[in-house]
DNA sequence: GTCTATAAAAAGATAGAC
DNA sequence: GTCTATCTTTTTATAGAC
């Protein structure tokens, strides 16, 4: 790696985290410098603007947090299709308990995409694939019989809003036993009568 | 109302709206000054920082999101349980619906929160009461005999959970029958076999 | 590529007149 | 209570040397 990819990279990760320590308002090019040992200018050549470095790890992070980063429709059969959807959603909870700056900087961002449409859209691709995603492997669980056929579009949604609302409810560190959680979710979706 | 009593009101109004809008570290006393018509130095008459002024702000909204604001144990009878569950959870999603502003500041002070040891207390109690209150729920309507006696603890949180996160779809204008969403999710908490 | 120096604007906050 | 004037600090950003 070069050195000026190392500056590169140094820089994105400082400010990846300290948008989740200080938040991305508070956090400045004077405390990035700082972090990363180089000066102030020196992160211009770079990112022309703190926008552009914001518009940069935005990118980053949507990329980590797409339905197919995570689901394989395919890997779904009729014999394994609860144990995967539980797998699945542990794996989920497990990277986000891992990255312990992850969900503040997404929270950090959907705040921004709320107020802003040049991030809106992006995000409501993801948010969209998600959803889409969702129904997309009910109805397959449907047609494999092992799901039940009604309201599948709500019962989609019911899914996607537990998984996504595991990061927020980590923020506050509320002791929750969110594998049992999403075990009960996704119980509640599968037909008992086989 | 006595004209400092009406200024006081303008400025946590103000300050309130703009907190959605911008968002917290980007509402600055001059754009607060500015809107409600007075000098920036009359703000610090009422609040002597600006960290005086979110302290405030906060415990104003954790008031309104208390539990007990929206449930009442008692009203929950063998008859209407169901139907009260479904009602309660579609008085919030209005409430939710009608103040675009609320989840946007809930979720700049929920950021704030995970960073500050003097929020997060607070925050973590209002957060405690929901996941209990839907548990003591869940037992009355366990005792009640309508709904479900396995697993009350994760499916009580599975319900706030969901509550919780329709907020956080509104933010970004997520296109979903959220009202539809509820009613699954307290479908798969009450028991079929009556 | 990285630096020093510096500009221009705006922040939070206070002093003190009225 | 509300104002004008002002202070201090910090911000984003640029110019230009090396």
């Amino acid at each position: 790696m070069k050195s000026s990819e190392k500056t590169f990279t140094a820089i994105v990760e400082t400010a990846y985290r300290m948008f989740s320590e200080y938040g991305i308002a508070k956090t400045t090019y004077s405390m990035i410098a700082e972090e990363v040992g180089i000066s102030k200018p020196s992160i211009y050549y770079y990112f022309k603007s703190k926008e552009e470095l914001i518009n940069y790890i935005f990118e980053e992070v949507c990329k980590a947090i797409e339905f197919s980063a995570f689901f394989t429709l395919k890997n779904f059969t009729k014999d394994n299709f609860k144990d995967e959807l539980v797998a699945v959603g542990f794996r989920m909870i497990e990277e986000q308990a891992k990255d312990k700056h992850f969900n503040r900087v997404i929270q950090e961002y959907l705040l921004l995409a709320s107020r802003n449409k040049k991030y809106i859209q992006r995000f409501e691709m993801v948010q969209q694939e998600f959803l889409v995603g969702f129904e997309d492997l009910l109805k397959r669980g449907s047609d494999l019989g092992v799901t039940s056929s009604v309201n599948v579009h709500a019962k989609a949604h019911m899914l996607a809003m537990i998984l996504d609302n595991i990061g927020n409810f980590m923020l506050l560190d509320v002791k929750i036993d969110y594998k049992q959680v999403w075990i009960e979710a996704v119980a509640t979706i599968i037909r008992d009568e086989v």
